[in-house]
DNA sequence: CTAGAATTTGGAGCGTGCTCGAAGTCAAGG
DNA sequence: CCTTGACTTCGAGCACGCTCCAAATTCTAG
């Protein structure tokens, strides 16, 4: 299939394919026409998929370029990329684990703000706690 | 205390400490000697930690410039304030489901390649089987 | 008072991940 | 065949969030 329609299919623009591929992201030169066009198979809209949800996940470009290098090169170094998927795997949870506890100041300004709100639509009267709450 | 202080009790740089002040994040002017160097008092503090974990949640500069904008501004906005963390919450919810989503990918991955790490060290024997299963 | 460390400023530089522009080539319908 | 739109490459540009530099100034310990 044509990059548009790769592109529409994976959800990534026509750039970033051609981006992803000058990056080194792909496992195997994709398809080209007589004409030099690419020709894109169900497979690779697989490993774009992987590529975009590794991508969700925060892995940098450059981790994925060695993840594409490893399979490419093909079987004999799980050990390797099973390494960089557990590093991986560490980051994000971590990253999880950041957010999730970040998020509570937010759910805490929230309630904050919403209880001022009640209150200020109800008699314009408050004590601004900046003090003890700074925002 | 001194910026380099602030800095290290923050764990933002000193270079940060004075890029956020430059970018608006400030609620109120930092206080400074007669000499012009910054002094930052226990209120500087808690509003750069807030700043640090608004970012740490992925919320942008610009977000947190407006709200402090509105902090600034005093009582009256609560409003707004509380639109723009509702805002940002309903978007690191988001975020937050696509990563764990897209870890059980890895933590697929990672059993995939757990399972081929122990039949490889066991007979190196196995069938890389990309066309079902890329990478 | 003085030396040396810390801080100041404005602006430049950088790493990441796209995003786009220009100029030319290719493909498919009529 | 011809037109029109999609595609090609290469390199530049951009948004973001820092990070750093240089030269001047200030602070602090001895």
């Amino acid at each position: 299939m044509s990059i548009a329609e790769t592109a529409h299919r994976t959800g990534v623009s026509v750039h970033t394919l051609r981006y992803y591929e000058r990056a080194g992201l792909v496992v195997t030169p994709v398809d080209r026409t007589c004409g030099g066009q690419r020709r894109y198979h169900e497979l690779d809209l697989k490993w774009i998929v992987v590529c975009t949800k590794l991508r969700a996940t925060g892995m940098p470009i450059r981790s994925i370029r060695r993840y594409a290098e490893l399979v490419a090169a093909g079987p004999g170094n799980e050990q390797e990329r099973l390494a960089l998927m557990e590093a991986h795997r560490v980051d994000v949870r971590a990253r999880l684990a950041e957010i999730q506890e970040n998020l509570a100041l937010i759910d805490h300004k929230i309630d904050v703000y919403r209880g001022r709100v009640v209150a200020g639509d109800a008699d314009r009267l408050w004590a601004p706690s900046r003090l003890t709450d700074p925002g």
